[in-house]
DNA sequence: ATGGTCACG
DNA sequence: ACGTACGTGACCATT
């Protein structure tokens, strides 16, 4: 038999500590309840334990301050974030089915002690799973400790104690009774620290075999007058760092099965915590947890019939895609209507008097994209309401949104698809998602942006991007004959083939082998990333060949080759964008991704010589010019910058005259290239480190910059520093258009996360406000495009950049429309500028 | 699955 | 004393 000790207080700290932020819809923090049931869990399934028992501290005070990390004595109790998930966390697991152990007047690696002893007394198994290494003079024969530390976890067993410590585990009583542990308050030995301590333990195993040979042992004198100073302290300090092992708790292991008794009641909190991945991980209904009684809920009971035809005047669905088949699921009062014929679909898509509700939308608009018709009286998007109310989830599902509306999904009498409860819920939750959304102050930035949105992206995916098959396929192969050739040169000069692209092996080739100096190091090795081999490569050959090479292999295998693996049948790239990803509310673009095609170095560049209009048509490129900025001196109204733009100057150069006190016309390149990236930095969020990093000056002078900056744009100092007490008490930052991201990492204690969500709090407003910007014109240049009967079509979005395929004689009329459209899609207190270029190729089209 | 690297705005 | 600019996605090696 096996039985694990979970030290309860101790790993849900590390878990606090070790998940960034998370909370409900409604603020109930839970990173730490996730991290610690996910720490459980990877833990149970490294120990197959039969017996799980999970120690905590009680709230009473104790006498002695001995607790685990992070509730040092000397400092204040744990953050208010992770007080809040305490009894959250023991509900749900009890729930769960485990046994809690607390006892008066002890703490929790009390309970593992006794625990653990009783477990080497009976000759059981035992894995006790602390983050504290007080625990490790518990370890024996029977008893391993699971060291969780922030990197890994470590199973201590004797042996690895002797490795470490070089002493046995009872003797780590000792060594501490002589070093102390000022977190704990345990004096020790005053002058005595670890290595001392270390030392006179592994000689003399004990204090009692120190001190009853003080004056004889083969010490150094100095040494010895600290311990007989510090006699009584070390005596007493042993005692402090005993952990107790016969405290009164119940040492019958059989009452710590596992049995969970209504995995209902549990998924059901889980939902409420919003913890979906856990649910999924869990698996709760299927496991075979020991003495898993199910108990008999009573579940509405739901039926699933296909029908001919369904007659309503508001239709709440999911549609169903399997290549060009379409279904429908249809909440039907206490039915889920399956409809199948195409044509009857079609025709209540398109039919005006019929209100539409359903999740996910664009794979609708994109059917009706195909089939030339236009879905009418769209209601809601159900998915695109899920994103603005929870930027930052990693991913949605009808079934999840109801359960954390606190929907109860019906059981479905014959299918077993989840989906078809949740779509029994539609009704009840969209008035409910709605509202929310309406309270929020988003219903515009649903209904008249993300929606319509939809419609334009379902489209951009349909038309795909023309491209050059042969020309990528040549251009790949001239770059692997130019590869192989460095490859031979690097090998020589190493002296040996190795695999260039394992950084690992790269590492020891390079600072090893031939000896070159290394500068930062990852986790895993050396670093031998751009910035450090840009460092070296004018000094060494070998490294100018290893970063061409890396040039040359990205180009090849993500561009040439990743490229080529995607192209249709048409001729066409069809990249897929994703309108529910970014946090931010941007638009990413994967399978391809075609928002990263190279366009910074002239070799990279040439990968656009192959997008290309198709016969008979051109491209237009249009893209803003410094919107980031512009909406940077509306949003903060400054005065200097607001200038800047409505005279059209070069607000780099004039930046860099305000930053470095200089007249405009003596402003250098170089002054305008740092005043550039301080522009940059300030829509970042801003630190002097990286500032400094980025443009080869010291900390100091960097810091300058900054305070300069923002005497001159005290608009935008002001401006800054209210966006982020703003959301500080708001919880979340807001675009202009009311997009929300929550920030929950504001009010931790940790400043790292802190300083993180400070960052993110300035930038949101920034690049959010930018990415709803060229939504709307988005929407508007596909709807000139329609309105005036045009047949150009805008096929991709990089941003701050829309490119639009074209007939031939539509070119000129459709640039300007673009550049329009793109121009006034807001009006703000500085002009919006776009600038749109006409070409055969991505290449030429690109200003 | 994760980390390192590098492509873009 | 800490670790360091915002937002993405793909590929490769390694676990």
């Amino acid at each position: 038999m096996t039985i694990l000790v979970i030290d309860g207080n101790s790993i849900l700290n590390r878990a606090f500590y070790g998940i960034r932020p998370l909370t409900t819809k409604s603020g109930q923090p839970t990173n730490a309840i996730y991290g610690f049931i996910a720490m459980l869990e990877k833990i149970k399934s490294e120990t197959q334990p039969d017996r799980v028992a999970i120690a905590f501290d009680l709230k009473t005070p104790t006498f002695r301050h001995k607790a685990y990390e992070g509730y040092k004595c000397n400092r204040k109790g744990m953050p208010e974030e992770l007080a809040a998930q305490l009894e959250p966390l023991k509900k749900l697991l009890k729930l769960l089915g485990y046994t809690l152990v607390t006892c008066e007047g002890y703490e929790a690696d009390d309970i593992l002690g006794t625990l653990s002893a009783a477990a080497d007394e009976s000759g059981v198994k035992c894995f006790l799973a602390t983050g504290d290494r007080d625990s490790l003079q518990l370890v024996s024969e029977n008893t391993t400790v699971d060291l969780a530390t922030n990197k890994e976890n470590i199973f201590y067993t004797p042996d690895k104690i002797f490795e470490d410590y070089g002493v046995k585990p009872k003797e780590l009583i000792e060594i501490k009774a002589i070093q102390g542990d000022s977190s704990d308050c345990i004096p020790g030995v005053t002058g005595i620290g670890p290595k001392g301590a270390m030392e006179l333990i592994q000689r003399f195993s004990n204090l009692d075999n120190i001190y009853e040979n003080i004056e004889t042992i083969d010490i150094k004198e100095g040494m010895r007058k600290k311990l007989i100073a510090s006699k009584d302290n070390a005596y007493m300090s042993r005692m402090l760092g005993e952990i107790k092992r016969d405290i009164p708790i119940d040492t019958d292991f059989d009452s710590y099965r596992v049995v969970c008794k209504d995995p209902d009641e549990a998924l059901r909190y889980m939902g409420s915590l919003e913890l979906f991945k856990l649910m999924d991980k869990l698996d709760l209904k299927n496991s075979g947890d020991s003495g898993n009684i199910p108990k008999e809920t009573e579940k509405k009971k739901i039926s699933v019939e296909t029908v001919n035809n369904i007659s309503t005047k508001e239709l709440y669905f999911v549609a169903e895609f399997d290549e060009n088949d379409i279904s429908l699921a249809i909440s039907s009062g206490d039915r889920i209507c399956i409809l199948k014929d195409k044509a009857k679909i079609d025709k209540i898509l398109a039919d005006e008097n019929i209100e539409k509700f359903t999740f996910d939308s664009k794979p609708l608009f994109a059917y009706a994209d195909k089939s030339g018709f236009e879905i009418k009286n769209l209601k809601t998007d159900l998915l695109l309401a899920a994103y603005l109310l929870q930027p930052s989830a990693s991913s949605y599902s009808l079934d999840r949104l109801a359960v954390s509306y606190g929907f109860a999904l019906p059981e479905i009498n014959n299918s077993d698809k989840e989906l078809y409860a949740a779509v029994y819920t539609m009704p009840e939750l969209a008035k409910k998602i709605l509202l929310d959304i309406n309270e929020k102050g988003m219903t515009s930035l649903l209904d008249d942006i993300e929606i319509p949105l939809a419609n334009v992206l379902a489209k951009m995916e349909n038309i795909g991007f023309s491209v050059d098959r042969e020309g990528i396929q040549n251009y790949g192969e001239i770059l692997g004959g130019q590869i192989k050739n460095l490859e031979q040169e690097i090998y020589s000069q190493v002296g040996h083939e190795f695999n260039i692209n394992s950084p690992k092996q790269l590492g020891v080739a390079l600072f090893e082998e031939l000896g070159l100096p290394a500068k930062k190091k990852t986790k895993s090795g050396y670093s031998t990333n751009a910035e450090v081999l840009e460092g070296l490569r004018y000094n060494y050959p070998v490294v100018d060949m290893v970063l061409n090479y890396r040039a040359l292999t990205k180009l090849k295998s993500t561009y040439c080759d990743g490229l080529l693996k995607v192209i249709a049948d048409d001729g066409r790239i069809h990249s897929n964008f994703n309108q529910t990803e970014t946090r931010t509310g941007r638009i990413s673009s994967t399978e391809p991704n075609l928002q990263n095609i190279p366009v910074r170095t002239e070799l990279g560049r040439e990968m656009r010589k192959f997008f290309i209009a198709k016969e008979g048509c051109v491209l237009i490129d249009a893209d803003y010019s410094q919107i980031e900025l512009r909406v940077l001196a509306h949003l903060s109204d400054d005065k200097n910058m607001i200038n800047a733009f409505r005279n059209n100057d070069d607000i780099h150069a004039i930046t860099a005259s305000q930053v470095f006190n200089m007249p405009l016309d003596m402003v250098t390149p170089q002054m305008r290239s740092r005043a550039k990236a301080v522009n940059f930095g300030i829509v970042y969020g801003i630190g002097a480190f990286s500032l400094a990093k980025d443009i080869n000056v010291t900390n100091k002078e960097a810091a300058s910059y900054i305070k300069s900056y923002l005497a001159h744009y005290s608009g935008i100092d002001s401006y800054m520093k209210n966006v982020v007490e703003q959301a500080r008490e708001r919880g979340y930052s807001i675009t202009m258009f009311g997009r929300r991201r929550y920030l929950p990492e504001l009010n931790t204690g940790n400043h790292v996360t802190r300083a993180f969500g400070e960052r993110v709090a300035r930038n949101m407003p920034i690049q959010g406000t930018a990415a709803d910007i060229i939504k709307i014109a988005m929407i508007n240049v596909d709807n000139r495009i329609k309105s005036e009967r045009l047949h150009a079509r805008l096929i991709l979005q990089v941003h701050d950049e829309l490119i639009v395929e074209a007939p031939f004689d539509e070119s000129m009329r459709v640039a300007m429309l673009v550049q329009e459209e793109m121009e006034k899609a807001v009006s703000l207190n500085v002009p919006l500028v776009a600038e749109a270029s006409v070409g055969k190729t991505w290449y030429d089209a690109k200003g």
